[in-house]
DNA sequence: TCGACAAAGTTCGTATTACGGAATAGCCTT
DNA sequence: AAGGCTATTCCGTAATACGAACTTTGTCGA
């Protein structure tokens, strides 16, 4: 961990959070001497990051850190190529679908059709997030990402990757779809599939439907070749 | 300039042009050693800003960058392409400028090069508010606004549009400028301008001088030119 | 207009810490 | 199984970031 670089951060993280902000405020806030702080704003606004406003009103991030967040914007261009799709597919079968990316340990729902469905059972989930290891979302995205990726994830979540789970995520890839693990209790049920481009999953889809309107079996018969067709096509499109 | 920190952010900008980054296009597009590319990734990887997918695909930025831009809010982006222009204006000549944006019933002041400016008369004014019916910012922006949203802050003004008032706009859109309307004591006037796309205003650049130099005539005639042009400089760098 | 206060910004000697060449480990290809 | 390539770790060294103390600058009250 290189210290410079992190504090540049927590001065950053600490600019993002208000409109501008003084020495003293942020010296506060990152627990960072004052002249550490004077001279790490000096670097970020030679490179452009930062904007000194006058003397008393302190400084502000500029538009530039809009540039860093370019590349991220490709969860946008997914979103965008997979509404379509995935409004076609709710309107055919009913069934609301989720569109969720893996996000720091959890998967986050990026897009979902549960307003456009007739059987909406769930308020608007967005930036809801789903466990990785027990969502149909998050089963779907661990059984199909890199082998490597999925092992590092693993241990962060502090998972000992044994033979059941391996045997789990082995089925999913020959079936190509993930359940969501339920309690007993539970009465909505998840079916997700991975969208891929090659080895990379981009993103996964989850159709969730009423535990007693069909069984896993049944479900996997009937929508397991739909949903990956639709994940096929929009994978066609995310990438152009 | 700290090393580190712009090292760290030339990393992160050599991301943010792709999907994801090896190494060794890392180290070449950013001229660092790999060793130290390694490092500084594993620090951002440890601050949550990159992850790494595997050997082989190398690294990608995550979402945590969108966190930092946040704040940033299109005004920023308005000022951020202003200030420069804006600047280059006082120093050619002389003459403080503020650029204001609407803002709940009065217009308030985001930016200004008073500092900047040798005929400095006022204490900074960040932050501050100038009445729409009044100021030359307010009068530039109420003249060049869409007609119903003229019409909606009349009314939420408590002011009834009259022939008189309607007159007035008709004289600033067609004079291209605005002057604040003054108490017969007032010493400082000022000349204002819309930055225009299209239909909408994004906000409003104002020139202040002192009474005594000139006559409102010979202000609009020496500088309503020049501000215009001004105004269609930021216009075009503000949506690229 | 002046003076006291507060906060920003600068200096500089020191010790930390980032640096990067060389060695190693890990993965893929043949 | 071995070779070749690239990522990653090591570690001695020197550069450089650090921060206590000081100076400057602007604000606010009288």
């Amino acid at each position: 961990m290189i210290e410079p670089v992190s504090r540049s951060f927590a001065i950053m993280e600490a600019l993002s959070r208000r409109p501008r902000g003084t020495v003293a405020v942020l010296a506060g806030e990152t627990h960072l001497p004052r002249p550490t702080v004077v001279r790490l704003l000096k670097t970020l606004v030679e490179l452009g990051y930062a904007t000194r406003i006058s003397r008393e009103a302190g400084y502000r991030l500029t538009d530039k850190v809009l540039g860093l967040a370019q590349g991220i914007r490709f969860v946008d261009r997914l979103i965008d190529a997979a509404a379509p799709h995935m409004s076609r597919f709710t309107r055919r079968y009913g069934w609301p679908l989720y569109l969720g990316t893996i996000s720091d340990r959890a998967m986050t729902i990026r897009h979902s059709t549960a307003t456009e469905s007739p059987m909406s059972f769930e308020r608007t989930a967005l930036q809801r997030r789903s466990p990785l290891l027990s969502s149909a979302l998050g089963r779907a995205w661990l059984a199909f990402c890199p082998a490597e990726e999925r092992r590092g994830v693993l241990r962060h979540l502090g998972v000992k990757p044994d033979a059941k789970l391996a045997a789990a995520f082995a089925r999913i890839r020959s079936d190509g779809y993930a359940f969501t693990v339920l309690p007993r209790s539970g009465r909505l049920q998840g079916i997700g599939v991975a969208i891929r481009d090659g080895e990379r999953v981009m993103g996964c889809l989850s159709m969730r439907f009423i535990r007693s309107a069909m069984t896993e079996d049944e479900a996997g018969r009937r929508y397991g070749a739909p949903l990956n067709a639709l994940a096929a096509a929009i994978a066609a499109d995310a990438d152009r």
